[in-house]
RNA sequence: GGACCGGUAGUUCAGUUUGGUUAGAACGCCGCCCUGUCACGGCGGAGGUCGCGAGUUCGAGUCUCGUCCGGUCCGCCA
């Protein structure tokens, strides 16, 4: 009862030859006097036919059903003139069943596993089990495992040790909430799960290990999105006495090597753009290069204004002006430009001004807009120059505090770009470098906009002087508006290290008290050492072309973090969490 | 914490705007027929707590409130 074959083996080659096959009957099409069964195992698809000439196997036959796992025997025939399938690898021939053996039935399936039937993910994720032999979650998987494959091929060459770190750990300070687990040893202690090995991989350095690279699960208790789970994979990667220069160039071989290998695709050069042109031409640090859209900074024009809404942030340091031209915007719809005035709307923006250009030879007359009539002459006019408009064209404006023109035109770009049809390529990757080292948050308190461990390229008296001013060796790699991975140059000295924590409201002795090991390995001879992170769930996402992270994980969470496969998260027994010095106090909804 | 979309047969959906007889379709499933199909075909059939709970009403899938579940996004995610 052994198969001899694969489905996708049965050619022309074994015409006449005996042989035998094991799979999922994938469909069946039963005609009373000949049945024929399409095959799948896992890597491809045979017609089997049933004759009724045998009629034990015939009838036996009769009562499979889709999904039911079968062996078969027979012989390789080619297809009777007319009956070929071309869309079939294996559709030239078909093996005539001799015999035939029910290995395993299956209950009808709560959805159709054909390519035709669209499912909802809520059951899809029930039957995950059933939903992974769809091959478009085949595919995905398998994909993913071959880039995981040629990863770490490529690393293994260029001499990186692949090193495990623990899962078990302590919490970190800053970044995201972490998951907990209690201790049963120390009573009212608990472990945090990583949310990135970023401190081992550091002292590994300290250790020697001057090429390090993992696999790392990380996870991180927030609130998910399409291209958020609560725990996810990241290739990791640390090099000692590297510069940023160094991972930049290691990182743009490895990943166009890995498109190159799997997918058959030139991503060609890696441009770099300053974190400050990304903002001010994007507003955004992460901007998909395939749309070719860009925002242009007009706060200068404005300062004289009349026109409040634009008067104002021209005069305020923390706001900004920035336009954006769409040619050939004249396509898009009353309903459409009210549909992006509440969607910027999202994003804070409290209205969304434009100006359509019908005639630009007839100045203020061949204009469209429910803003012009605030604005005065000499400032329309230079505005237009600066744009240089053309028939057809319509500019949005976003006005306001940074962080909202940013975020919302940053998004109005994308959305726009989307609707007009307009990317002009189908990969764009690019770096973006020079990060600022901080930055401050609404309570007006300095965040890091990387992590703690980047390091500054100033001295400690320059930043301490000025926190802001300072820039840092960071970089991320970003394809088609995703961050795929990022990192930095860190900290290898112990006073600067403690100097960037201080900044961050962090004392000597917290930081002792929470990762005073890395602190520790500092003083004993680390070298400099620079790596990168990259989302490694993302990247097969893009490269699958997946709507979303959901759909390159084996058993994903929903968007609250449950899983509908095993149902976890689930009760645990009192006993359970009596050993683990645990009280629960009920759901207690007041307050 | 917030905004929005959805939840009706095993599945995917229509029906909800404007409350009114027995809640429909397609695919799937079951039975019968069919010897060349390949998303086979034909005939027949079964299958529904309309997510759940209150309320309004003579009457609720449809209106109101609450709640649960799935999704998209904002906040959050160094």
């Amino acid at each position: 009862m052994k198969r001899t074959h694969k489905c996708r083996e049965v050619t022309r080659d074994l015409i006449g030859k005996e042989i035998s096959v094991s799979g999922w009957i994938h469909r069946r099409r039963d005609h009373g006097g000949v049945i024929f069964f399409d095959l799948r195992d896992e890597d491809g698809l045979v017609q089997v036919v049933y004759n009724p000439e045998s009629k034990a196997m015939f009838s036996l036959a009769e009562t499979c059903r889709n999904e039911y796992v079968i062996f078969s025997k027979g012989e390789v025939r080619e297809r009777p003139e007319g009956t070929a399938n071309d869309n079939l690898l294996t559709g030239q021939v078909e093996i005539i069943a001799s015999d035939l053996e029910i290995i395993n039935s299956s209950l009808p399936t709560p959805f159709q596993l054909d390519e035709y039937a669209s499912v909802g993910e809520e059951t899809r994720l029930k039957y995950r089990f059933l939903d992974l032999r769809r091959s478009e979650m085949q595919d995905n998987l398998r994909l993913r495992s071959k880039v995981s494959t040629a990863l770490r091929s490529h690393l293994d060459k260029e001499n990186f040790v692949e090193i495990e770190t623990p899962l078990l750990t302590k919490a970190t300070p800053e970044g995201a909430r972490d998951y907990l687990v209690p201790s049963r040893t120390f009573p009212g202690q608990f472990f945090a799960l990583p949310q990135s090995p970023q401190l081992f991989k550091q002292t590994l350095m300290a250790s020697g290990f001057e090429k390090y690279f993992q696999f790392a699960k990380c996870f991180r208790d927030e609130d998910l999105r399409a291209d958020r789970q609560p725990e996810f994979t990241q290739l990791d990667i640390e090099v000692s006495f590297a510069d940023s220069e160094e991972v930049i160039n290691l990182i743009t071989e490895m990943i166009r090597r890995v498109f190159k290998e799997t997918l058959s695709i030139d991503l060609g050069e890696f441009p770099k753009i300053s974190y400050h042109e990304a903002i001010e031409k994007y507003g955004i640090d992460k901007p998909d290069l395939r749309n070719p859209l860009q925002l242009v900074e007009v706060k200068e024009i404005f300062k004289d204004c009349e026109f409040k809404v634009f008067s104002e942030p021209a005069n305020d340091k923390d706001s900004r002006i920035a336009a954006m031209k769409v040619p050939n915007g004249k396509l898009l719809t009353r309903k459409q430009i009210d549909d992006y005035t509440d969607y910027v709307g999202t994003y804070g923006a409290k209205g969304l001004a434009y100006i359509r250009i019908d005639d630009p030879t007839k100045g203020r007359e061949g204009l469209q807009s429910p803003i012009i009539k605030f604005i005065e002459d000499p400032i329309l006019e230079s505005l237009l120059s600066i744009l240089e408009v053309k028939e057809g064209d319509i500019v949005f404006f976003g006005a306001g505090k940074n962080n909202i023109v940013n975020d919302s035109l940053a998004a109005l770009r994308d959305l726009v770009a989307k609707d007009l049809d307009l990317l002009t390529c189908d990969w764009a990757p690019c770096w973006v470098v020079d990060f600022p080292m901080f930055e401050k948050n609404k309570n007006g308190d300095l965040t890091p906009l990387h992590h703690p461990f980047t390091a500054p390229n100033c001295s400690i008296e320059e930043l301490i002087k000025d926190p802001l001013a300072a820039l840092t060796d960071a970089y991320d790699v970003v394809l088609n508006g995703t961050e795929l991975g990022g990192g930095s140059v860190r900290i290898h000295d112990k006073e600067m290290q403690q100097t960037v924590l201080n900044l961050l409201r962090i004392s000597n002795d917290e930081a002792e008290e929470k990762f005073g090991f890395l602190i520790s390995a500092l003083q004993y001879g680390c070298p400099p050492h620079a790596g990168l992170a990259i989302g490694f769930d993302r990247m097969i996402m893009l490269m699958t072309g997946s709507e979303s992270i959901r759909d390159v994980i084996a058993f994903p969470k929903t968007q609250t973090a449950s899983c509908l496969l095993t149902e976890a998260p689930g009760e645990a027994a009192l006993d359970q969490l009596e050993e683990l010095h645990i009280r629960f106090h009920g759901l207690d909804k007041e307050e």
